[in-house]
DNA sequence: CGGCTGAATGTAAAGGATTACATGTGAAAT
DNA sequence: ATTTCACATGTAATCCTTTACATTCAGCCG
């Protein structure tokens, strides 16, 4: 791999002017460019990215952290935002926390050693290391969290109308005639699970069944759902809505267990719209977040950030939609 | 963010004692090196990567690239490989090139330019880019691949026996009594996917059933598995093995969307054993793959080949397992 | 006591690109 | 003809760290 000195002298020029051609074209005269871009491709120099980033300061490169890289729903987010990465000129790299928090401060070490010019994360826990710089610069740090968010951490985030979105699905179940419903909720730490319980309790108030609303706390994860979900049909429940569509599918599978069906005896409402979703039995009614373009706004905000940009949009809320597929229907005895 | 020199002066040393503290402490006496260390943590000094990585020519960072971040064998895949490159000192960065050849370029322009020291695929795909690199340094390439391999590739790769693991999901059903099996492909082009095939096609010819196998093509997709399962199911199999977990939820679906049962009418098998296989409806009887260890070796080898090690391992075979859960049964008729 | 050894530390040269500033050139303006 | 200006290009400092080599010094041996 040649550097850009041998390229330099190969094309007869200094270092700078190649530089220029690479990065600032319009600057060089036309027959020089040509010169100088036919010895970068038949010598197939590229710029060594440590020494760039070394003298600019800038890395090109944006973080991305999510809590559980099994999750599919992530894995769309992560798409749309690199998508909008590339557009910007910037690439990402991906780290799976796993929840933990050391994992999560690890991570954002990166962006203190400058190795990263920003940071997009998209679980609730903003890592302590990040606290000062996010208190220090006068200017916006360059730190965007996604799909989560907490007001008071001060960070600029993107994320649906959680609230709205569900109380949309418990509207939904009490339209079809539901009156006990069981509620599966993410961990409560969580604030868009938070955010989606009291959304839920907000409907089932204004519709006068407050009590009818059985909440059992999951993780977002299948297995916890199971449990919680022979609870809620000891209970009695003719429908339950789970927080994750992952969880969805564990209460599925615990209906099943339960030799009931879904949706005659037990309707099931999701949450995320995987890819999959469809494909369960039955497929699956859900709330559809925009996945790739939460993805794709973090980017672009904290692209903004990073330019400068005064930034008036804190928080960007985006379209939820309920998608209603066969998991939900009147409960069995009408009432 | 302070750089080494201002820790040098106020340490009153110069800056190869404190690099020295920070990188081979052992060279350095005790109580310098414990008044460094004091005036490393209390200016918050980290060393700024992009001159060190210029200085040594190493990144300290993997490339891993996966085909379909969003598809959950790949996950756990990636956990194993972090794992590993953490207890090495790397860290990985995960790629997701969504089978787009000129995705999986811009990825492994990133190997040329020394931005990462190694490149673990987890395709079948080597990168048009990399030929000239491996043809001149050959297995000393630090290219690894994962899960795929191309014999004619000339990169180490760690995989399971696809072929004996199809044999035994093969022999399975065979075992239970079905005497008419679909089999669901993954892509044509993926050598795996042809070793599965050549496995199952072997099994059923030992067991005098080469003409009861219904081969259909798929592309690991549960929307394709959909299709090829109806059609499968007009033949009148009893049992469809499928290449991917996913796929088996895509025939699972098929089978309901039908009026059949599974396993009562029709056996379903699946590959990979994700994470949600047992909240399948009915649980996933399926072969596992070592995913975590998977990730785990590919960088374990790649870290062979960067420190030098004479590797004789070239091809890491791994353990799979049939893992019988529900979906699979006798045929209803007894034949 | 001179010389040697080894430990601890310092000096300074890379490593490769970017870019502020300097220089040179030709054309337009006066 | 001289000045001016814009454009094209070159020079060299700079980004920060690592490390080969040089230096210093204390302790030990003969």
């Amino acid at each position: 791999m040649p550097t850009i000195i041998e390229v330099a002298a190969l094309a007869g020029v200094s270092t700078a002017t190649v530089s220029r051609v690479l990065s600032r074209p319009e600057q060089v005269s036309e027959d020089t460019r040509l010169r100088v871009l036919a010895v970068v491709r038949s010598s197939g120099y590229t710029p060594n990215v440590a020494a760039r980033s070394l003298r600019t300061l800038r890395a090109a490169k944006i973080l991305l952290t999510v809590p559980d890289i099994s999750n599919a729903f992530f894995a769309s987010v992560i798409r749309g935002a690199e998508e909008a990465a590339r557009d910007a000129g910037y690439s990402v790299v991906v780290g799976d926390t796993r929840h933990d928090p050391d994992v999560e401060d690890q991570y954002a070490e990166m962006l203190s050693r400058r190795e990263v010019d920003g940071l997009i994360f998209l679980g609730h826990r903003l890592p302590a290391s990040l606290a000062p710089l996010l208190s220090r610069k006068g200017a916006a740090a360059p730190i965007v969290n996604g799909c989560e968010y907490s007001p008071d951490l001060g960070v600029p985030s993107v994320h649906i109308d959680n609230a709205a979105a569900s109380a949309d699905a418990i509207e939904h179940l009490i339209d079809l005639g539901h009156r006990s419903i069981g509620v599966i909720t993410g961990p409560e730490i969580s604030p868009i699970s938070r955010d989606r319980l009291a959304g839920a309790i907000d409907a089932a108030t204004r519709a006068g069944l407050r009590d009818s609303l059985h909440v059992r706390i999951g993780d977002y994860s299948a297995g916890s759902a199971v449990e919680q979900t022979r609870d809620l049909i000891a209970q009695g429940v003719t429908a339950i809505f789970c927080f994750s569509d992952e969880m969805a599918m564990g209460a599925l599978s615990a209906v099943g267990d339960a030799g009931l069906s879904c949706p005659k005896d037990v309707s099931v409402i999701g949450f995320d719209d995987l890819p999959l979703a469809r494909y369960f039995q039955p497929p699956l009614t859900t709330i559809a977040q925009p996945k790739g373009m939460i993805g794709r706004r973090t980017v672009e905000l904290l692209v903004d950030i990073l330019r400068g940009v005064e930034s008036p949009s804190q928080q960007v809320t985006l379209q939820h939609e309920l998608v209603i597929r066969n998991s939900t229907a009147p409960p069995r005895s009408g009432d």
